[in-house]
DNA sequence: CTGTTAGCGCCTTCAA
DNA sequence: TTGAAGGCGCTAACAG
């Protein structure tokens, strides 16, 4: 049978209470105690019952990561950081898709806090700027961490210079010769659309190349929209020299939509996306993107998020670094 | 504040425990009873609360899902069909990855159930064959699900006919016109590499065509050990005209392969797949592989797995269908 | 078929 | 700085 706290009490010659105090790192415990009461854990192999803990301490233990949507790739991403972060807190991860339709999210949201009571929420994209979720969240007073939202005012969580990101990658295509650089957004909802937006703006100004709104198109993040975005643009005349995706998804559909002109990447066009996904590697020719370190995000949002939960003073706006990857997909513009 | 049970109690004018009668779903409730609480359930929006219930229940409503390195993809599916069906029973789902080494692996699987206490566990390969894992779960009497298991005797869980597919997939190459027919075969320890292997020579015997050894070589399912096995085929004179690689991830690599060397899919070589993940209508060309319907699999372990928790007699080994996938990555054989 | 009682294992309050 | 008693919300065992 499982040992209890009444046990290890019992073992150090101490009180339940006491045990407790040492296991919560509570204060007024002299150090003598403690490691009487260490070593009884130890011998007991004592592990406090998580429901017990939870009933009568009024919180959960639980962590959730609320998200709509995202890219499969990313969603396994972030959760894995979290994970790593949770584990050791010994926190518990529950995954709570939500639906995208204004009452539906509602309810589900509701579900999730009746069935899991989550002592805290982790929001990514686009669900970090999303009106019925963070009214929610702040009508009930829950504490919450977003990765990478539009709006970081006021907030903790995670933030990577999408911007300067971008920037540096349009500088490395206007280094290599291009001129003619068109851009595939993201959907505005995220807050990834207008970052990258601005960094390619800002990029162009900064080389004395005037934006040309007919180079900008919308897409969705999907493969199938950079299909789309990517037939329009590889039919203007003149045909720009490079594609700059907000994403490696669309970046593989710019790709896919090439190949099926008979175009070869990066001869005919230069491609490049923006996350460092899996795909990035797999595809031929290998993709030119941005590394956003995205489990390392969750795993730092999760971090920000137990430290306020402890805490509702604690927690700050951290950021992560990006990387450059200029890999096949990039060369300079042929001369026609 | 939320309301109890008692409140329930007082408000139907029942006792505590036909409320929890009621909504446990026992026996030996008048109907008229069973309606007077469901309707003060209603009227008070009452919802159990998930650590008294399982303080008091001894059991944690948990199921776990263990792994240890399997594709993102795959991973990714199985835990959505899972979270599907864990959410219909108010169960909750915990991630359980787990070490690789022996020793760590133990203390892994220790330290899920020492913190989690999980009422039952669903494995997936080639975790479904571990000799540590399944050890522990025997000995602690935890009720676990199997997600394509190489051994299904004695086991509950989902299987697809692996052979058969593959047999019906090597019958299209056939037909195609394809003789030389090389094969990448998985890692030995997942049942999916035995499966697979054993429709490629079942498909080549039917067809008259002697098997060779030559022409089958190890994988691991990663798409870097796709582009070495590719390489090796590739080189081999004459040059098999189609390939077909256990999983996508390899078959992507293969396509890859082929691309370094100047090679073009399908028309040089023939290249399928087996999964259909994302990657497969994402590459160039879209590949030709076999559906195999994960998340499916991953709700319906769950729901045999759930069936067992409650009744240690119940539950069973189900099967699903898979779906043969002829795209862009297959044609006939070219004459050279 | 329904109700009463006694915990489940821990934390909180308050007293020492 | 430490301890004792009560209760968190629910279910199990046993009566009625």
């Amino acid at each position: 049978m499982r040992s209890r706290i009444e046990d290890v009490a019992e073992a150090a010659g101490v009180s339940m209470k006491t045990v407790s105090r040492v296991l919560n790192h509570e204060p007024n415990v002299r150090e003598e105690m403690r490691q009487r009461v260490m070593r009884a854990v130890e011998k007991l192999q004592y592990r406090p019952n998580l429901s017990a803990r939870s009933l009568a301490g009024q919180r959960s233990y639980v962590v959730a990561l609320i998200y709509n949507n995202p890219s499969r790739n990313y969603l396994m991403e972030v959760q894995s950081g979290m994970l790593e972060a949770c584990r050791a807190s010994h926190y518990n991860l529950v995954l709570a898709p939500v639906g995208a339709q204004k009452q539906r999210k509602a309810d589900d949201m509701k579900a999730v806090f009746e069935n899991f009571s989550p002592d805290g929420v982790v929001l990514i994209p686009p669900l970090t700027d999303d009106e019925v979720v963070l009214e929610y969240l702040e009508a009930h007073d829950v504490p919450f961490a977003c990765i990478a939202p539009k709006q970081a005012q006021d907030r903790i969580g995670v933030n990577m210079e999408e911007t300067r990101a971008v920037q540096e990658l349009m500088a490395g295509l206007i280094a290599l010769g291009h001129r003619r650089i068109a851009h595939i957004k993201g959907p505005p909802a995220h807050g990834a659309c207008q970052w990258r937006l601005k960094g390619y703006r800002d990029a162009l100004r900064k080389a004395g190349i005037e934006y040309d709104p007919a180079l900008v198109v919308a897409g969705e993040f999907s493969f199938e929209s950079g299909i789309e975005a990517a037939k329009h643009l590889l039919d203007l005349k003149p045909r720009p020299t490079a594609i700059f995706a907000a994403n490696d998804d669309m970046a593989a559909g710019v790709i896919r939509a090439a190949c099926e002109r008979g175009l070869s990447v990066p001869e005919d066009v230069s491609v490049c996306g923006f996350d460092d996904t899996p795909i990035a590697r797999h595809i031929y020719p290998a993709l030119t993107t941005v590394r956003q370190p995205t489990a390392e995000m969750g795993r730092l949002a999760t971090l920000q998020l137990l430290d306020r939960i402890r805490n509702p003073e604690a927690g700050a706006m951290v950021h992560v670094e990006h990387t450059l990857l200029f890999r096949e997909s990039t060369q300079p513009p042929t001369r026609r």
